[in-house]
DNA sequence: AGTATTTTTTACCGATTGGTGTAAAATGGG
DNA sequence: CCCATTTTACACCAATCGGTAAAAAATACT
């Protein structure tokens, strides 16, 4: 059955996923992409097609690394506590590389393809996710909650920016947990 | 004394903004600079030195045009009123072309540049725009500003990002409208 | 008008881009 | 052990990248 691969295609796929999270899509070339992973570009494109399917296979896979974040704002019973949480836990764990998915949109070689639909699609959701926890929480009042879940949501933009700025993290951490005291503390 | 030039420096200039704008600084072309702006690589080359030199100009025009935006943080007396007129006009502005500034601080080819650290500068000097209006604002008490100068500022990020993904701006404007009630109205 | 000076045009540079064709190397099943 | 099959390595592709040298075209000043 012929000669067995040399490599194992998950650490492929999470070593270009840190060279397009560090660099981003565009300027991460097929020679960054051999010299990471090790295996040269035949290789690649017999595994993944081209540049651009891995970029999406590499995006998959953040978010199948985020889901444990993202399963915060699934938990029952639905509430304030589940933002709270998901927003803390997002907080601390900026780091100067920012969030894949916010760097991605502004990716021109991306602006008209799958992933930046993908991109989108997964912002929609997370605001869907505050909304429903929202509602939850104030229920039986009849505010809207949909400015609220836009700016919650947002600020993975806010989060994301800051890590990129290297602002402390501590500092990080004081900025959110005041807008969620805020937001959410008894007054 | 020689031939006149056929173009207007501050044209130019204007519209290699446009241009690394939507484009982002890697993924605008020379070709594209000369197609957008009308003169070829030698006048580029002659007026300006180099890509990244007119990069930095622009950069530096793109700071003057919203000059009278930050100026609505210097005027007297300081306080929570320059804070919400900011991020409300910001809000109001925003585009899908999102904010170049915010754009420039992903970029890998500028990431060790005198691009990048100029706008960490700037992110630095609104934070302390913000942190004077605050103290202005809660002058007396001894609260410690930072935090909120902090998230306040990072709502460039979230606004940005927000535009970016093409979210209504009724929206956007109604959850920037939210996060300053909640900070500033007396409850 | 003549000419010195500047701008623009054109052709070109080596390096790198994403992607492929081909042949050698390696390894499975019989 | 042998051969079919797969994966690898290597050479190569046209296109484009940022940048430049040199000559041609245009114009302001005397």
């Amino acid at each position: 059955m012929g000669r067995s691969k040399n490599y194992v295609r998950e650490e492929v796929i999470e070593q270009a996923m840190h060279a397009f999270w560090l660099n981003g899509y565009a300027a991460t070339s097929l020679s960054d992409l051999t010299a990471i992973t090790g295996l040269n570009k035949k290789s690649l494109y017999n595994e993944f097609g081209s540049k651009e399917e891995l970029f999406n296979i590499a995006l998959d896979h953040y978010n199948q690394q985020r889901m444990p974040l993202l399963a915060l704002l699934n938990r029952q019973p639905l509430g304030s506590k589940n933002i709270i949480d998901f927003l803390t836990k997002l907080a601390h764990d900026t780091s100067t590389k920012g969030c894949l998915l916010v760097l991605s949109i502004s990716e021109r070689d991306l602006l008209e393809s799958a992933a930046n639909r993908q991109v989108k699609k997964d912002f929609q959701g997370l605001q869907k996710l505050f909304e429903l926890n929202l509602k939850a929480e104030f229920k039986g009042s009849r505010r809207d909650v949909t400015p609220m879940a836009l700016l919650l949501s947002a600020q993975i933009f806010s989060i994301a920016g800051m890590g990129k700025l290297n602002v402390n993290k501590d500092q990080i951490n004081k900025s959110i947990k005041l807008l969620l005291s805020q937001l959410f503390e008894a007054r």
